[in-house]
DNA sequence: CATTTTATGATTGACGTATATCATTTTGCG
DNA sequence: CGCAAAATGATATACGTCAATCATAAAATG
């Protein structure tokens, strides 16, 4: 019952514990012989290399950075805080992760932490990226010195990173599109949408998917120009408060971007009917909303997931090996009803982790 | 930057390696004051036991067993792919998996199999439960023997289960319910739900949840009674032809049990209007009738998430240490636009894990 | 104070792999 | 055949922890 090693597989194949090693690390000079006879006996025997002795053996650690956007935005609040708790979980399998906040959304402040990355021995990087030209030469210093790279909910220049670990934002706002569709029930529909701003690649991307839908399986619903708000909450509470007189018909609104707190004041004290709204990422201030009625829908982007993503293909990359089998990630669909336990109520269910 | 081992401890502490270790391992015959002096050792060097060294040294091995039931039901036939490629990966870290198949929720077969499970000598078991007095004799030499039992997907009696994965099936029917009334944009509706049996725990409180959510919310929709259907996709199929034919009206179609093939058959050569649909569970004939049409909405337990969360469960029950941080397990709402890959897709995006 | 507990120190051998060295054998080739 | 090159064997040390042993030192007890 015992799982074989190593040298139960020498003996197996009739060949020194040297050989068989030799076979096991590709470190050459084998014979094909033997090598194949030590293939059959792997095989035979189901041996498997036992990784705890292995890292201990090399005296492995892992040495992660995370780049995220300093700042107080509510989503990032919430994937430091998954990431601290992860960090902290791992650090009894020899993982360190530092987190490296960087100037928010702004190439300049990202490619200077990039710089100082390549100097500090890193052995991989999980990055909130941004896309421009002045970040691949740092990126490439990096590559060269072997660290894994991957881009963390927005993705980095594609040549230098191994993996983008985020949700597909054409993907998130062909699924905004499809709810508000549905909640028309076929009824003409004047639809007001809000973004940040016009460089943000991801409330782009979400906009191109959530028009995509909505006219070609929702004709009967309008789209007014989108509105853009600098994901300010004090000018999405301005604008939405605009709109909601100027365009008496609007039937739902839908924001891509920040600033969620401004439009939810302005719903809030709303006695008439009310559009159906439908927002991003699920935070204290959102969560609420739903629950209270003022926002209908919510889609989030799981920081959670995504953080146990990076730390499981971080460390496949660095190891090179396969990626272990994991939970697929598509933007999560919110509704009152569905939401997960609030993470910051101190009560526990302990019967049901 | 090296992690101080534990004789780093010693040292600092300015005690021998062994009375470190009787501190870290609660061995007992130590003085106070040498116990506090290696805390505050732990503490100030940051001492973080390597599980890779502990591990390696105790020999441990982890047996566990998970009982699943058996036949071609598409959803379990997805949790078992899942749970081999997941046993596969987890073999390298001395994990074992058998995988017992349980005559289908019959409760004399799982009881059998569960005296089975008791000369075994397993660490842990994860079992597709189910509520019934029989089960408590032979849960209880288990739990006696110190294994660690959680239930899966549908749960055991509390009392012998150290935890319980799987959705709030509340939940789910609410979450039905809210999505089902908002696809009526305030319009009159009338809704037939299709469930498997009346004895079924899962569908009952289902059912209990959608119409908690459509009575205190929804009032301008009425429920047809709730029409059983053995999980028969023949059945289903019938019932729904009937039901299509005698209520004109239908607004909408809730079944939250199996045989949506037979739920699809019937809707797929309808050209008129066709009332809105919502099944469980992502398997390939929903997920095709999703994307075709057929079928709006899938609320998906996520079976991926579930072993997971298994395995991470598991262990730690049995090496009592606590929690890793997790993703939460909410019922996922699947529209045709947020699907995930498909895996029995052969080709895959390497640059996208 | 002598004696019994109790606590501490010193040390050792696993666990399974990685990695290195050095001696020896086998093979290939002219 | 003889020699170099290639392949193999034998063996040792290290990784950090666990678990055990045995001797010794300190504290508690009457």
């Amino acid at each position: 019952m015992d799982s074989p090693t190593l040298s139960d597989v020498a003996r197996a194949a009739g060949v020194s514990y040297a050989t068989a090693d030799r076979v096991i690390n590709k470190r050459g000079n084998v014979a094909e012989k033997s090598m194949r006879k030590v293939q059959e006996a792997v095989a035979s025997l189901g041996y498997v290399r036992n990784v705890a002795a292995a890292n201990l053996s090399r005296g492995r650690t892992y040495r992660l950075a995370f780049l995220i956007p300093a700042g107080s935005n509510a989503f990032f609040n919430r994937m430091r805080q998954h990431l601290s708790a992860t960090a902290q979980h791992f650090a009894s399998d020899r993982v360190s992760v530092e987190i490296i906040e960087i100037a928010a959304f702004a190439i300049s402040g990202l490619h200077d932490s990039l710089v100082s990355l390549v100097d500090e021995n890193f052995d991989g990087a999980a990055i909130v990226g941004l896309q421009g030209g002045a970040l691949e030469a740092p990126l490439k210093q990096l590559r060269d010195k072997g660290i894994a790279i991957i881009g963390l909910v927005s993705d980095l220049p594609e040549e230098y990173r191994s993996a983008y670990i985020g949700i597909d934002n054409t993907v998130a706002g062909r699924t905004a599109a499809r709810l508000i569709g549905m909640s028309h029930a076929g009824r003409k529909g004047l639809v007001q949408t809000f973004a940040g701003s016009l460089d943000a690649q991801d409330h782009d991307e979400r906009l191109a998917g959530f028009r995509e839908v909505i006219d070609a399986d929702y004709p009967q619903i309008d789209l007014l120009e989108t509105v853009m708000t600098k994901d300010d909450a004090a000018i999405v509470r301005a604008q939405t408060e605009t709109q909601l007189e100027v365009q008496s018909e609007l039937t739902a609104i839908y924001n891509v971007g920040a600033g969620n707190s401004g439009l939810i004041a302005a719903l809030h004290h709303r006695q008439q009917f009310k559009p159906f709204c439908v927002v991003h990422e699920l935070v204290p201030h959102t969560r609420r909303a739903l629950l209270e009625g003022h926002v209908d829908l919510v889609i989030d982007q799981r920081p959670d997931v995504e953080i146990n993503r990076a730390f499981a293909v971080l460390r496949s990359l660095i190891d090179q090996q396969p990626l272990p089998p994991l939970p697929d990630l598509v933007p999560t669909i919110y509704v009152r009803d569905n939401l997960p336990a609030d993470t910051t109520d101190s009560t526990m269910k302990d019967q049901n982790p």
